[in-house]
DNA sequence: TCGATGATTGAG
DNA sequence: TCAATCATCGAA
C-alpha cells in the first residue's frame, strides 16, 4: 500500500476541524460514539494503539458559562480553549489527575471545549489495565482522570491536533448511536441548570438505561 | 508572594 | 462521606 493511499483512509476516518467550529453542546452531543485514539511511540518496534469508545463528555462555554476554565478570559492554562478549534486541551487537577478536552466552539464564539468523561475500552485493553493497575474492565476508563491513566495522556499532550490519525492523540469515526441521554454536568458548583452532560444510552437492553462504562450513572 | 480551590478518585 | 494532593488563579 502507497503512503498517499494511507493518507486518504487515515482523513476519511476522522472528523476534520469543521465538526469542531461548530457550537460546544453540539460538539459535545455528537462526539459520544467516536473513538477516542492513542498512539504510544515506545520505540521504533514497539508502538501501542489504544483506543475507546466515547460514552460520555461534558461541553463548558465562555463568558455565559460561570463552570467553565474560560469563564473569566485566558489564562496561561485555558490557552487551548481559546486557540485553533480541534485541538486536546489538557490540565491537571485535584493534585493527581488530568483531565482531557477537544476545543470546540462556533465561530463567532471565542472559547470552548468538550471535556471526555469515560469510554468504553476497544484497543489496546491489556495495555490498559496496566496502566491503571486493575484488571475490572469497567473501571478502566469509567472517569476523566481514570481514562487519561489508561491512555497515559499527560500535559506533553496539551494542544495536540486532534484532526490528524497521525498525531499521538486523535478522535475517529466510531458507531453512529441510537439514543443520547442529556442531563446536568458533574462536579461543578455553578450553572447546574444547564443539561450539557451527554451520555450513550444503552445498547442491549438489560434494564439499563446508560452505558455501563459512564463515570455515574445517575441522572440530573 | 500566598491562600483558597478544584470539570476527581478510591477507600471507609 | 471524606481525605489526599498540588497546579493554577486571583488577590494582596
Amino acid at each position: 500500500m502507497s503512503y498517499d493511499n494511507c493518507k486518504d483512509d487515515d482523513s476519511l476516518n476522522i472528523p476534520n476541524q469543521e465538526f469542531y467550529y461548530r457550537h460546544t453542546e453540539l460538539v459535545a452531543k455528537e462526539l459520544v460514539g467516536k473513538k477516542l485514539v492513542r498512539i504510544i511511540r515506545e520505540s521504533k518496534d514497539k508502538i501501542y494503539r489504544l483506543s475507546g469508545l466515547i460514552v460520555e463528555t461534558e461541553a463548558y462555554g465562555f463568558d455565559k458559562d460561570p463552570a467553565s476554565h474560560a469563564y473569566r478570559g485566558v489564562t496561561p492554562r485555558n490557552t487551548p480553549m481559546f486557540g485553533e478549534a480541534g485541538h486536546a486541551y489538557v490540565y491537571f487537577t485535584y493534585g493527581n489527575y488530568y483531565c482531557v478536552n477537544v476545543s470546540a466552539r462556533s465561530s463567532e464564539v471565542k472559547a470552548g471545549a468538550v471535556l471526555i468523561r469515560a469510554l468504553q475500552p476497544l484497543e489496546g485493553i491489556h495495555i490498559m489495565k496496566i496502566l491503571r493497575n486493575t484488571d475490572d474492565e469497567l473501571s478502566l476508563s469509567s472517569g476523566p482522570g481514570k481514562l487519561t491513566q489508561a491512555l497515559r495522556i499527560d500535559k506533553s499532550l496539551n494542544g495536540q491536533d486532534m484532526t490528524n490519525a497521525r498525531t499521538q492523540l486523535h478522535i475517529e469515526y466510531g458507531i453512529n448511536p441510537q439514543r443520547i441521554i442529556s442531563s446536568s454536568r458533574i462536579g461543578i458548583r455553578e450553572a447546574r441548570e444547564k443539561k450539557w452532560r451527554f451520555i450513550l444510552a444503552s445498547k442491549d437492553d438489560n434494564g439499563d438505561l446508560v452505558s455501563r462504562y459512564v463515570s455515574r450513572k445517575k441522572i440530573d
